[in-house]
Formats: C-alpha cells, sequence, structure tokens
DNA sequence: CCTCTTACTGTACGATCATTCAACAAGGAT
DNA sequence: ATCCTTGTTGAATGATCGTACAGTAAGAGG
C-alpha cells in the first residue's frame, strides 16, 4: 500500500486552503501556521512551502479563496435582480456564519501589515466594488432613478463589512434577516 | 546614577500600552509580543507581565485605551449636538489615522478568538452603543421625529465600522468628510 | 540615615515558529 | 516493465515566542 497519495496541484492547493481556513477561524492568524495546517491537512511538513512558497502567499490565496466563496457571480442575472441576489450571496447562512465571519476579520486585520495579502486585496475588491455599483446602477435605470451609484456603493460596501464585523464579535446583535433590511433602509431613499 | 527610574504602576502601564498600540499599528497581532514592546519601551523582559500578567490581558488593556482615545464623551452636549460631536470623534484626523485604524482591524481580528478581549470588547461596545442609541433618540426628539433609535443606532455603528475597515485598507477610497457624509446619508431619511 | 515596599532586571526554560533541503516514491508516460 | 516528472516526506536550522522566577535596587516614608 502506498504511503502517502499523490494530488493534482490544484487538487491540494485547495485541499490545504480549506484547512487554512479553519483554522483561522477557530484561533485567528496565531493558529495559521505551517505544524497545524499539515497536522490537520495529514501532510508532512514540507508540502505548504512547496505548494504555495511562503505562508505570506498562502494568506493571500486563502484570501482569494473566502473571497469568491462569499460574493456570487452576478453577470448572468436580470438587472433589477442583481442586487438582490447580492445581499442574498453575501449574507447567505453559511457565509454570513460566525465561522466564515471570523476568518473574514482575521484576513482584514493583516491585509494593512501583509504586502503579499494587500495586493490581493486589492485585485479582489476592485472586481467587487465594480460589481456593487453595477447592480445599484442597474436597478436604478429599471427604476428610472437617478443615483451617484459610486458613492451609494461605497457607503453599501461599509455598511456591509460592519454588519459582517457586528455579528462575528457577537452573534446575537444582527440576524441575517436584519443585516438584509440595513442594507435595503440605506438604499430605500435612492432607489425606491 | 540610577540603573533604571521607577514610575507608578499608571505610568507604567500607559508607556507600555502606547508601546503595544504602536507594534500593533506596525505589524498586527504577530507583532505585539514581549520582545518588541519591552525593547521598544526600553525596559527589560520581565516588566511586561508584572504589570499585566500575561499578553491577552495587556491586549484587552490596550483595546480598552483605544475605545477611549478615540469614542468622545457626549454626556454634557446639548441633545442635538451630540451626534456631530460623534463623528467629529470617530472621524478626527488621529482617531481616523491608518496607524489608529490598523490597530483597530487587528485587534477585531482578535476578538474572537480571545476570551479575555472579547469581554472587553462587551463592556466597552455595550457603552459605545448606548451613546449612539441616545445620541440618535436625543436629535430625533428634537426634531419631533419618531424613530426606532436601536436599529437606528445599529446601522450607524455599523456603517462606522465599515467606513473605518476600508479606510484602512486603502485610505484613498475615503475621505473623513465623504465618511461622514456617508453617516448622515445613513440617518437623514429619519432625522430629517 | 535606615527600612521596606515593590517596580524592575535578566536569565532560563520548553514550546513553537517559518524556512531550507536532500532524499524518497507515487503514478502517468513511454 | 521501466523511466521520469514532481508531489511528498521528514529532519535540521536558527530565530522567536510566552511565561516563570529568583534576585536587585529605586525611592518614598519613617
Amino acid at each position: 500500500m502506498a504511503k502517502f497519495t499523490r494530488l493534482s496541484s490544484e487538487e491540494r492547493r485547495a485541499q490545504l486552503i480549506d484547512v487554512g481556513l479553519a483554522c483561522l477561524s477557530e484561533g485567528g492568524i496565531l493558529h495559521f501556521t505551517v505544524d497545524r495546517i499539515c497536522q490537520r491537512a495529514g501532510v508532512s511538513r514540507g508540502l505548504v512551502l512547496h505548494h504555495f512558497g511562503s505562508m505570506a502567499e498562502m494568506l493571500a490565496a486563502v484570501y482569494a479563496r473566502i473571497y469568491r466563496d462569499t460574493v456570487p457571480d452576478l453577470g448572468l442575472l436580470p438587472p433589477e435582480a442583481r442586487l438582490e441576489a447580492l445581499l442574498d450571496g453575501i449574507f447567505a447562512p453559511t457565509a454570513f456564519s460566525r465561522d466564515t465571519l471570523a476568518a473574514w476579520l482575521t484576513l482584514w486585520g493583516q491585509v494593512a501589515v501583509t504586502p503579499a495579502l494587500q495586493a490581493e486585496h486589492q485585485r479582489q475588491f476592485r472586481v467587487y466594488q465594480a460589481q456593487v455599483r453595477d447592480a445599484i446602477a442597474a436597478m436604478a435605470e429599471a427604476r428610472g432613478r437617478k443615483v451617484e451609484a459610486d458613492r451609494l456603493a461605497s457607503s453599501l460596501v461599509c455598511l456591509i463589512d460592519g454588519l459582517c464585523l457586528q455579528r462575528c464579535m457577537d452573534p446575537d446583535v444582527i440576524s441575517a434577516e436584519a443585516a438584509k433590511a440595513a442594507c435595503r433602509d440605506l438604499l430605500a431613499p435612492h432607489l425606491g
């Protein structure tokens, strides 16, 4: 019998990212270590840096992963449905759970002090911000309203982040429905 | 000449908290270490744990400090001025700087995974949330409006947090004035 | 000037950290 | 069945981590 099984580079990276995410959720950045991740994944110490080069690079990969898992793709939806789909994705049970949010908070806390992570953040955030802006602009047009889509999108993004923050630090304070309602309330005066 | 100078417990704690805050700003939680803090403060290794007992306790003390430095005391102000004073305090140049915000983000990232910090957060946040609610309620009453002060305060707190988050991760995106405007825009439909 | 409290020093300790690297072997290719 | 690519192992390294603790001395009070 084989002492270990070989996976393709993509498969192994995906598995390690999963484990890394779990470590972040449970213990923050201080638990995001080579030893812990490898032990939990059932592989040897050398494998993480073989696939990612450094822990900072792996952290950036985890950031890209959680971004894709959380922010839905809105491209194919009809204009009036995009905004609601965006909120449904972000405030879905898995994305808006304490575990996922704890990972988000940890990553945010590292963005400003980890160059590799900061670069990944800017890459991901640009796409996200554009999606939110377009969803708002599409809705405004569908309803025949003139809005400052940029400013409104910026406010909505901030509100969403803050809701995630508060939800993570005290889950009882804000439910997913209350979070969606707060977002709609922010937009209502401008979109009707 | 003396080999070292003795300070009162309060003075030394204040100094070490200052240094700890600086370490958090510059390198996140991974730079919040006994060695770094002591070296930077010009004291020996044993002093931190002499005054704080553990690094987790010291982190909680730093959290309490940054909270008090950021959130202004609104008690004595006239009802209509409280909301604006709150925003002025939170978005003041020092509080809304990259350094201070980086420390905030780091601390937030640790709240969910550090019991001592979580306890301190709940203590501080309760007071903060109540201040925001009262400022909103006072303004609503002054203007003769009926509002759901709780929900509105919750939304405002989330928006403020999100603004801090975005500002820290990319200072060019949001100015202090834009942040204040976003907050006023959230409240305007309810408070006029 | 003496005493006493306690702020303070500095070493020691065991654990854990990220990274490097040479050797091994799994499994598709030929 | 053999070769070869490369995913994988595991030990070694040197730095750094938090905490414990026995001893030192500063400086206020008597």
